[in-house]
DNA sequence: CGTACGTTTGATCTTTCTCAATAATGGTGG
DNA sequence: CCACCATTATTGAGAAAGATCAAACGTACG
């Protein structure tokens, strides 16, 4: 067994270093804050609409996803997490959660105590700042499903959440080369993209025949980054990576 | 004449105090902050994609619009911004902008240095709270503009965009009564719902068939808001209003 | 080795888009 | 105040993307 209570932190230092520099000092701050490690299953939740937030979940390892569901009943999928990201900073902050999240694997969670929190941004003002910046830096993503899904059609759409997913992915070290494994089913994919589960199907057989895609199980590989790139119409400005415009496959020198 | 110099940022901090309690000596803070009156016309740009921010700009009088333009030239509209309401606090903390910012209409911005509001969050910490709480109900509200692009269909999707804004509107004393001037277009209206203006005249018109809007001019009515609100499957929790249960047409009691 | 879940396929239907034209409207200069 | 122009709204007909329904096929795992 590794030993994630002395491991799992260090990632979401590194993560908050990756958009806001941080010292030595205040990383350090952040790998020593109190936390629980739970193990969860595949769609244990993490958070429901309504709840109170009073605690900061960090994923460790697994992979997560907020989602909310319409009055029909319908999911709408609004992020799809990876370890090191904190998945509360959305909530914590508000009264009540307008969100529910959910494992979307098996995993390790860290629970962080919203008071440690609070405290932690008082005594060092520039980790306090790199919440902020993280978590408007999540608005932006939110903002390009938005235009993903507004003005996008199902090909360009599903290329693009492909791509955005890889290049998280990449920036945080996880990427296995230029493949990674999806860690979603196509009925959840859909719900993501708006789209129906059959149309999923068929979209990504299509990209599959136009050579866009290689997939076998769950792997999948871009043969050449710039033509699907073009395709999902990518530009990773979104994203805020504080390096961008290093080529995204030997970037991460950072930390 | 009147006199925006003096009365313009007092829209701010009602706005802030709105989604987190300030305390006067606070309030008074945000109402002394140093800023430039600028009267823009009609679609002239606040700020631009890529564009490096360095001050924050409030919406004093008129309407503003966030978009994103895709590789193919088409516009997604990503909010309408209404009095009151701080333009940049999703930019101002990032190195650079990842959309634009245009007047809808002509109106009047206040221009606060970023240095004064870098300033402010250090003297008055719970102001600084107020605007992280702020951003992240932005955040959520891009949420549910994810929510409602991606599973609504056309007509429910109209409503609600209807819905929220006759809601904002009515949180900043802005409606009059249970009627209020619509500042888009269909066009544009569109575009912020990632439909066609064809499309949406013949929702539109469908919807004041059924009785559920009344239009003249730009104008908007809604004879039975709960009928409205079912329609859109509209539910404000996701806009976090401190005094959130009041009915809608009595509410702000608050400041 | 069977069962549940995920993927793939086919046929048909619906919503929404596209293209094109006409009708209001509002603002502007004379 | 009126005539004109540019924008915006409305209408119709046909096309297309994506949804729906239903079934078969794989494959992981208990």
């Amino acid at each position: 067994m590794d030993a994630p209570q002395e491991t799992g932190l260090h990632l979401l230092a590194r993560k908050l270093n990756l958009h806001h520099r941080l010292s030595e000092d205040d990383q350090l701050a952040i790998v020593v804050l109190p936390h629980k490690i739970r193990r969860l299953e595949a769609l244990s939740y993490i958070l429901r609409e309504s709840d109170r937030p009073d605690r900061c979940a960090v994923l460790i390892d697994g992979y997560a996803f907020r989602h909310k569901l319409t009055g029909d009943g319908s999911r709408q999928i609004l992020s799809i997490n990876i370890p090191g990201e904190a998945l509360d900073f959305q909530n914590l902050f508000l009264e009540e959660a307008d969100h529910n999240i959910q494992m979307l694997s098996r995993g390790v969670i860290a629970d962080i105590p919203r008071e440690a929190i609070e405290a932690l941004i008082l005594a060092h003002p520039e980790v306090g700042r790199a919440i902020l910046i993280t978590a408007l830096i999540e608005a932006s993503i939110f903002r390009e499903w938005v235009v993903n899904i507004g003005q996008r059609d199902s090909r360009s759409r599903i290329a693009h959440l492909l791509c955005e997913f890889a290049y998280r992915l990449n920036t945080q070290d996880l990427g296995v080369d230029d493949a990674y494994q999806l860690p979603i089913t196509q009925e959840q994919l859909a719900d993501a993209t708006g789209l129906t589960p059959v149309h999923v199907n068929r979209v990504l057989l299509a990209l599959q025949r136009e050579g866009l895609i290689e997939r076998k199980r769950r792997m999948i590989r871009f043969p050449s980054w710039e033509r699907m790139q073009d395709v999902a119409d990518f530009n990773p400005r979104y994203l805020h990576r504080l390096d961008a415009g290093t080529n995204m496959h030997q970037a991460n020198g950072a930390v």
